[in-house]
DNA sequence: AGCACGCCGACT
DNA sequence: GTCGGCGTGCTC
């Protein structure tokens, strides 16, 4: 047989894993060798030597496991190219195929193939480099490889149709015609908010993408115009392309910035994969190394990825990228329009765009000839996906990186232990960015011990007030000074808890297991798990006892600044108030105008905004994220704090952050006062250790909803003596957690277990999971079942 | 996911 | 007697 040597690890690869129970003899198994991931890929030209009929596995673009062998007519054979979209007849019907390369004969005899009928397009939609990615993720994340790729793709690409191209030849921009927001535009909220995201990303945009972040911004953009502060331009994409307007462009860069671009310049230089950590403090111009990465890149003809965790929080980055490539960037953000997604990818596809800017989906970008690959902030969470292909596009990066032999950087200020644990052990080199530009100093942080600060009974606040004199002292002082104040804290609503009196039952939601919050604005409690909202209750529902009103939120804190500092001008930062875009917008461009003085928020004022005005920072609580029931929490509290304190000094004046809190001696608290994040690093890598949790082991949930409480309870226990059944030697170290209630055990009516499974490396998981995966064929439809590789949180 | 096949309730 | 409920299983 001709195609055995090209093809042989195919038949060595179902040895990795026991797949599915059945493993039916017709099926080509789905999980596939390392090795031929990398495999070349068999010429047409050769099989059309062959008598036999040539044979194609096919990814079919519905959630089934596997792949699928098809025969390939003559006539196709010729001009098939892995990752070339295809129409298969499957089922009774036909469906959406990805051809990913030349298949042996499935082992058993009887098995009628069927025969691909038809190309849909004439070169490939997926590129190799991420065909190999995308079938990493499906037996890494356990997820059918069909619908992977189709996930990967634009919507116009995974549907069974014939390529066509999404073609708005002009593009429409805006272009801000003003370098900040003229005052005569106060009191237009919906021209003001439209103008100063223009000029957060760069005072050039596509008009598709303004209007995305600002609903209805077309209109706006329009009137704008009329009165001279824009002006609309329609661009032929190719002169876009060419456009590439360098500006903003630093003429020096700090010793320690320098450093890194020289390293960094080697690497993309070597065109070999190179993973670095890049950490450097808040301030200390992260971005300018991203920038210059990608402009080198760029000259030796590569394309970069740049992800970042959520477009709109980072219009600053997005300008700056987009100021310094021009039309050479695509910005790929969560709500593009369907065309909008088809011509980017397109554009990155055909190497006419060379330079993506997404979230966490960007990882799939079709980015041509990829020499770079940044992660921004690669410590947030938001990279982990949580429903469908639970992926973690940070590592994703990195595999990616590896398979197309880019230089990766991860860059964080506080960088996920996952990674300071691969730096520890020589996997990722380290560039340091200590100090800040321009030698700002780092803001000072200092503590209030709540016990020993208690804050002063108000006249009007009816419950317990949360601002101690030091905060409220340093807050008149600062806006005495004509500075501004970020009051953060984690928690949205008026108070977080309703307890009775006499019973001293909380009230809950009706459908989870959650203390409704309550909101006075709204003048309702509110559930923030399923949104279920109703009435204040005036007594307890059970005894009629009277109801405490415990736990504060960011409502109670604006609020109480009011009744302190009666002057102040104040506006909160939450989900609540930030209710649409161009209401956040909004008040972010307000606050950058100093028409504010105070800005209380949720983790929404924590993000990299840059307001030269803030020189005090002050965290309402400390505490309050320490207490969740998962072991990270220490490490996202850290987080956290350091990026609200990053808020303070960003401008000539030097900053100030005050800390609250009851738990002064709590690590990260005091950690984070000593500006330790080395020793806040080592302290917690030590305990995670000790514990066996990541990085020094890998994890995956199992993770159970249903209807019934003890159906869902019975299957759980069921998947437990499974995986109890198949657990290898203890001497392997696999440990079992649960089957138990999840920390919040009942959502939406739901009721919800989890499992959850530790070991020494993800390849000691994978045959428990298979065996759990195995045994979903037995559970009823009414608990659902997933499994998550890698969880990024417990609960 | 679709779309079968397959055994138990209220309708012409 | 039949139409149809969605439980279970398969798709190269």
């Amino acid at each position: 047989m001709e195609q055995r040597p090209l093809w042989s690890e195919a038949g060595a690869a179902p040895a990795e894993a026991p797949t599915t129970r059945g493993s039916r003899a017709v099926r080509t198994s789905g999980v596939k060798s390392r090795r031929e991931l990398s495999a070349p890929v068999a010429a047409a030209t050769v099989r059309a030597e062959v008598s036999a009929p040539v044979l194609a596995s096919i990814a079919v673009g519905r959630p089934v496991r596997g792949e699928f062998t098809y025969a390939l007519p003559e006539e196709l054979a010729g001009r098939l190219e892995p990752g070339q979209r295809v129409l298969v007849p499957f089922g009774r019907g036909t469906a959406l195929g990805f051809y990913l390369g030349p298949a042996s004969p499935p082992p058993g005899d009887k098995v009628k193939l069927k025969a691909v009928q038809r190309v849909l397009e004439d070169s490939p939609s997926l590129p190799r480099d991420l065909i190999a990615l995308l079938r990493f993720a499906a037996v890494h994340y356990r997820y059918p490889l069909g619908e992977v790729i189709r996930g990967a793709l634009p919507p116009g690409l995974s549907k069974a149709v014939e390529e066509k191209e999404a073609k708005p030849d002009v593009q429409h921009f805006a272009v801000a015609l003003v370098n900040e927001v003229p005052p005569e535009l106060s009191r237009a909220p919906a021209q003001s908010a439209a103008l100063a995201y223009l000029l957060a990303v760069g005072g050039r945009a596509p008009l598709e993408e303004v209007a995305h972040a600002i609903p209805g911004a077309r209109e706006t953009l329009k009137k704008l115009a009329t009165r001279g502060f824009a002006r609309l331009e329609e661009k032929t994409v190719e002169a876009s392309v060419k456009e590439g307007l360098i500006q903003g462009r630093p003429d020096h860069l700090t010793p320690e910035q320098d450093a890194a671009g020289v390293v960094l310049r080697g690497a993309l230089d070597a065109a070999t994969f190179q993973p670095f950590l890049l950490h450097g403090v808040t301030g200390s111009g992260k971005t300018e190394v991203y920038l210059r990465a990608a402009e080198h890149a760029l000259s030796l003809g590569k394309g970069s990825l740049i992800l970042v965790p959520e477009i709109a929080l980072t219009p600053q980055l997005v300008g700056r990228f987009r100021s310094r490539f021009g039309a050479e960037v695509a910005v790929l953000h969560s709500a593009l329009k369907d065309r909008e997604r088809l011509f980017h990818w397109q554009a990155l596809r055909r190497g006419d765009v060379k330079i993506a800017v997404g979230v966490r989906s960007a990882v799939f970008a079709p980015v041509d000839n990829l020499g770079l690959i940044v992660v921004d902030e690669e410590h947030d969470p938001s990279f982990k996906q949580e429903e469908k292909l639970r992926y973690q596009a940070r590592d994703l990066a990195v595999v990616r990186g590896k398979q197309a032999g880019a230089v990766v950087v991860l860059g964080s200020a506080t960088p996920a232990l996952e990674t300071l644990e691969n730096v520890k052990r020589g996997r990722y080199q380290l560039l340091e960015l200590k100090h800040r530009v321009d030698d700002r100093p780092m803001p000072s942080i200092e503590l209030v011990d709540l016990r020993v600060e208690r804050p002063r009974e108000g006249v009007v606040t009816e419950e317990a007030p949360i601002l101690s004199p030091p905060l409220l002292e340093a807050m008149a002082e600062t806006i005495g000074r004509g500075q501004q104040v970020i009051l953060f804290l984690n928690r949205r609503g008026h108070s977080t808890v309703l307890l009775c009196e006499v019973c001293g039952l909380s009230l809950k939601c009706s459908e989870c297991d959650v203390c409704l919050t309550h909101h006075r604005s709204q003048n309702r409690v509110v559930c923030h798990y399923c949104g279920l909202a109703m009435p204040v209750p005036e007594q307890c529902l059970e005894c009629t006892g009277p109801m405490l009103k415990l736990g504060i939120g960011t409502e109670r804190v604006e609020a109480e600044v009011l009744e302190r500092i009666p002057t102040a001008r104040v506006a909160r930062l939450d989900r609540d108030s930030a209710s649409s875009a161009e209401r956040l917008t909004e008040l972010l461009a307000s606050f950058a105008r100093r028409e504010l003085d105070v800005l209380v928020g949720t983790q929404m004022v924590a993000k990299g905004h840059d307001f030269p005005g803030v020189t005090l920072v002050c965290v309402v609580m400390a505490d309050t994220s320490l207490s969740i029931p998962d072991f990270r929490a220490a490490e996202r509290t850290f987080h956290l704090l350091t990026q609200v304190a990053g808020r303070a000094g960003r401008g000539k004046d030097p900053g100030r952050v005050l800390v609250q809190t009851y738990n002064p001696d709590a690590e990260p608290v005091r950690r984070v006062l000593a500006h330790d994040f080395d020793g806040f690093a080592n302290q917690e890598l030590e305990w995670r250790k000790a514990l066996a949790y990541p990085p020094y082991s890998r994890m995956a949930a199992v993770r159970l909803e249903g209807e019934h409480p003890e159906q869902t309870a019975s299957v759980a226990r069921s998947l437990g003596n499974i995986v109890s059944r198949h657990m290898p030697p203890a001497s392997a170290g696999v440990r079992m957690l649960g089957p138990a209630l999840a920390p919040i055990s009942r959502i939406r009516g739901k009721t919800r277990w989890q499992l959850l499974l530790k070991g020494p490396t993800h390849t000691a998981l994978a045959p428990l999971l298979a065996r759990v995966e195995a045994a979903l064929a037995d559970v009823p439809s009414a608990v659902k079942v997933v499994i998550d590789v890698d969880p990024g949180a417990m609960l």
